[in-house]
DNA sequence: ATAAACTATGGACCATTGTCAACGGTTTTG
DNA sequence: CAAAACCGTTGACAATGGTCCATAGTTTAT
């Protein structure tokens, strides 16, 4: 499939797929049999750019990124400097995670004393019951 | 406390600091009683720097942490708009939550397949079982 | 066949999130 | 008291992750 399509069906603009290429992320050709110098992507690039934002979200560079779908889509056999790094980043991501959920638990007590206290502040939540201490990851 | 206490204890370099309170992050005070220029911070900077470092792991810019914190820590009664914003970001980290899990398992997997066969590639991994369609938040 | 829509390339530009260096003043320590 | 360590301010610099624009060629629709 060309740029455009591509674009459309990974919701990602043109301009953020060749930066992405530029950066080793994403490959594509040119068709042989045409004159142009329109770029060919495959299928799964459109299965790589959703990896790349859920590797984003998780707080990942795009060099980060590029080094693991390069591992990922190849075919190479497995170098233990690819194995430091997956448990590298499985260590940050696990750790981002839990900072995430400790925040988004913060994020909902306020809402919830701001609907319950529209009118005080919110300083109930500091000290507020529920300190169950989740340590699960 | 002073500066250099606070980057020590939260473990944030003193730059980064007074970036923050150059963004509103955080607030310090001169001491009325010297007669020098040196700020001092409230004992729960250290918490609010522990909050930003969250947040930030959530996804959340300067921007909106700033206007998380600002509430989060203000007096002030409840604004509708505030309960608009905090719905957002509520439905923001939660999205980006499922994304991190999601990248979290595909690491994983990636790092199982390396351990099991050395040799091969591991596309194994993308038809591979365990496909129990998670999808809970 | 002509206009509208698409494509490639190159480089400029932008916001975000800090970091660093230089300068001069203050406090603490040996 | 002198040096070392600390502090504030200013402004430059840097890396990251894109976005935009101009130019020129190609394809598709009318």
């Amino acid at each position: 499939m060309r740029i455009g399509e591509l674009a459309r069906r990974a919701e990602v603009s043109r301009d953020t797929i060749r930066f992405y290429e530029r950066h080793g992320l994403i490959r594509s050709d040119t068709d042989p049999e045409a004159s142009n110098s329109y770029r060919i992507y495959p299928e799964d690039a459109i299965l790589t750019l959703e990896v790349i934002r859920d590797a984003q979200a998780a707080g990942l560079s795009i060099a980060d990124i590029t080094l693991f779908v390069s591992q990922f889509m190849a075919q190479g056999g497995g170098a233990e400097e690819m194995e430091r790094f997956l448990d590298d980043k499985i260590a940050e991501v696990a750790t981002r995670l839990a900072a995430s959920r400790r925040f988004l638990t913060l994020l909902q007590q306020t809402r919830q004393a701001l609907a319950r206290a529209p009118q005080d502040g919110l300083n109930e939540v500091e000290s507020g019951a529920g300190n169950e201490n989740r340590t699960r990851n």
